[in-house]
DNA sequence: TCAATTTGACCACT
DNA sequence: AGTGGTCAAATTGA
């Protein structure tokens, strides 16, 4: 964890100088690509390493530095988001993001299944969920089909259900809950769903919830996600994935989404014409028109969701809700994006000469070479 | 009015 | 028989 600190730095150091930079590459989108991508890398490296240390940390190691360095980023963030007119209520104790794989094997019980097939991340730099996801064999939710049982289809039945899909790959992700707005509510993953169920579960303090892809109807996708808070810490969800989206896949489907939940956080910058479009870690469901920057990175540093204080262009979040932002699920998604006018504005914008926001969200730290210039 | 959520019941699976 | 996943009617809310 030590060495993370310095990696965390150096990140933010490169964020400050793209920023202070920035007047004199408007021209150079090439530069800015790159030096955004280089920033990404640096983050991406820090959350990898912060998961594994927060997987040891849940195993019984202390999570003292973490605590520490998420008091850093915390602070800084805190002012950010005050600044930018967020709501800020409700921070506790979060854990940052734990991300697990769980490759089912068949014949195997639930519990054993669950301790056989977690695998802990990668200790490397640059791997992604989609690495685990297709190393592992990851096979397609299409599985996720309906069978009945020949002695049953004689049966009648005032109703036909899908039998339980225990041979499918599932993901299992822990994730810390929101610091703001509504604990209750999962945390958001990019995509909208919808409620179908709620159990209570043996052995569990919390019930376990039972969503599945809006979409499902209009697009036959079989994504679904169980979310269930931990006993020993109900501010962490664990997550559990199965079937893949296919909803993005339509043509007349709502997103144009290319990666899914399961394929992970690999999050890049696209320059389009238009002009920055970032991508979330976990997809997105978002109309070409929409751009977003999800504040995952921040998230995963530290459990930090953003509720966007700004409404704009925040209906058909998944392109088919006509009903926008009316709906809770919109709702949660607010709680964890932005708009990319606002973080775009919060970063890079230099003109904004009263209120500097890289230094707001990082204004704890001396910055190890430059100080900032007026 | 319509879509999302809630919740009790049903049913697959072990 | 117990547990967990899903269905669908009832309820809620915009």
């Amino acid at each position: 964890m030590e060495e993370t600190l310095p990696l965390l730095y150096h990140g933010c150091k490169l964020a400050k100088d793209l920023e202070k930079n920035l007047p004199n590459l408007v021209n150079n989108p090439e530069i800015i690509l790159k030096s955004s991508e280089e920033i990404i890398s640096v983050f991406s490296r820090i959350k990898d390493k912060i998961s594994l240390e927060q997987m040891r940390g849940i195993v019984g190691e202390s999570q003292e530095l973490q605590q520490q360095l998420g008091h850093d980023i915390d602070v800084g963030i805190r002012q950010w988001l005050k600044s930018s007119g967020a709501v800020l209520s409700g921070l506790h104790q979060v854990t940052p993001g734990v991300t697990f794989h769980e490759h089912v094997l068949e014949h195997e019980s639930t519990s054993s299944r669950m301790i056989k097939g977690m695998q802990l991340q990668k200790e490397e730099p640059d791997i992604g969920f989609r690495d685990i996801v297709e190393s592992s064999g990851g096979r397609a939710s299409g599985e996720m089909q309906l069978l009945i049982n020949a002695s049953d289809s004689n049966r009648i039945l005032p109703r036909q259900r899908k039998r339980k899909d225990s041979g499918s790959d599932k993901i299992v992700k822990r994730v810390a809950a929101p610091i703001m707005g509504n604990l209750e509510l999962p945390p958001e993953d990019g995509y909208t769903w919808r409620k179908y169920g709620q159990k209570e579960i043996m052995g569990s303090t919390y019930p376990r919830s039972y969503y599945r892809c809006t979409h499902q109807k209009f697009y036959d996708c079989p994504a679904k996600k169980q979310v269930q808070r931990l006993n020993n810490d109900p501010f962490i969800f664990e997550v559990t994935y199965r079937g893949t989206h296919t909803c993005h896949m339509s043509s007349t489907a709502p997103s144009a989404a290319a990666s899914l939940p399961e394929q992970g956080p690999t999050s890049f910058i696209d320059t389009t014409a238009t002009g920055i479009q970032l991508q979330p870690p976990f997809s997105t469901s978002l109309p070409a028109t929409t751009h977003w920057l999800s504040m995952q990175v921040f998230q995963d540093l530290r459990g930090v969701s953003v509720r966007s204080a700004v409404a704009s262009s925040d209906t058909e979040v998944a392109g088919v809700d006509s009903r926008g932002g009316a709906g809770p699920s919109a709702v949660r998604f607010h709680d964890y994006q932005l708009p990319v006018v606002d973080m775009a504005d919060a970063m890079f914008n230099s003109n904004s000469s009263s209120s500097n926001s890289m230094d707001l969200i990082f204004s704890d730290h001396k910055w190890d070479s430059e100080e900032k210039k007026d």
